[in-house]
DNA sequence: GAAATCCCTACTAATCCGATAGGGTAATTA
DNA sequence: TAATTACCCTATCGGATTAGTAGGGATTTC
């Protein structure tokens, strides 16, 4: 299952991307449009300024916004900032790879061999998707 | 990320699919040599034995065995049983389709968007593969 | 009829998720 | 420079899920 906190990013990001111009976004409007809990949208937001898909300002107009083209924001990037790993298991892990500790041999492995699959289909989609395309 | 459920079952399905004729297999042994749980794999075999996958014979001598050839059994079927629904948001799930209670036009929602591709990318790979291709 | 084996229910410890609460800090504007 | 606005951060919590445990039937075969 797709949490909340990548759906509600990918849902605010793309709100951001709908928006003139680079201006900065209130977390308070985001959340009322698109309908999501306002301090867990927070705490969302942050983690994608943490991880540079976003800017923010403080003070009276502040908020946040884009801090790139949606066209150079790959789904590869933000499904690893919010979602984790791509892979299903982390012995077929690109980014996040950890060993088995059953299973003796990884080639022999029906698990492993399946998801591997798995892995290498999702990513050609996240590779071929960037913000832009969501529009 | 992929149960232990859906690992271990898988697991056993492909130690079935392994065994000269059609033999029945006893729990125990599955259990030792995959190294799992055996009163967890227990519950396991049951839910495939259940949803028409496996056949058990009770008494001495008996076990669980497959009931098609390994070329007839479809992982989507087996994802299915064992893990649940393929998408990963219900809202673009066949078989366990729900309306998001946010979201007021599914056709704009990017998240939709994007996970009807990944959804899609996923059961194509299901699709192409029976338990034999994973020998 | 005894042994082997499947079958079923209930419980639990640990973990994760989504959300909430509350306050601190920084920047803008009047 | 003071008030306001809005971001920033930490802690906590209820509920759901997962992985596993325990214990005891019920059935079949030898």
């Amino acid at each position: 299952m797709l949490s909340k906190k990548t759906k509600y990013g990918l849902k605010a990001l793309t709100y951001l991307a709908k928006v003139e111009g680079r201006e900065p976004v209130q977390i308070a409007e985001i959340a009322k449009q698109e309908n999501i809990s306002q301090k867990f949208l927070e705490s969302i937001l942050l983690t994608l300024r943490r991880n540079g898909l976003l800017g923010s300002k403080k003070g009276k107009g502040g908020g946040y916004y884009l801090i790139k083209d949606p066209e150079d924001i790959l789904m590869t990037t933000v499904m690893r900032v919010l979602e984790g790993p791509i892979a299903m298991v982390p012995c077929v892990s690109l980014n996040f790879y950890e060993k088995c500790d059953d299973c003796p041999d990884e080639v022999e492995c029906s698990v492993h061999k399946l998801m591997l699959q798995v892995r290498d289909s999702a990513l050609d989609v996240y590779r071929n998707n960037t913000l832009a395309d969501l529009l």
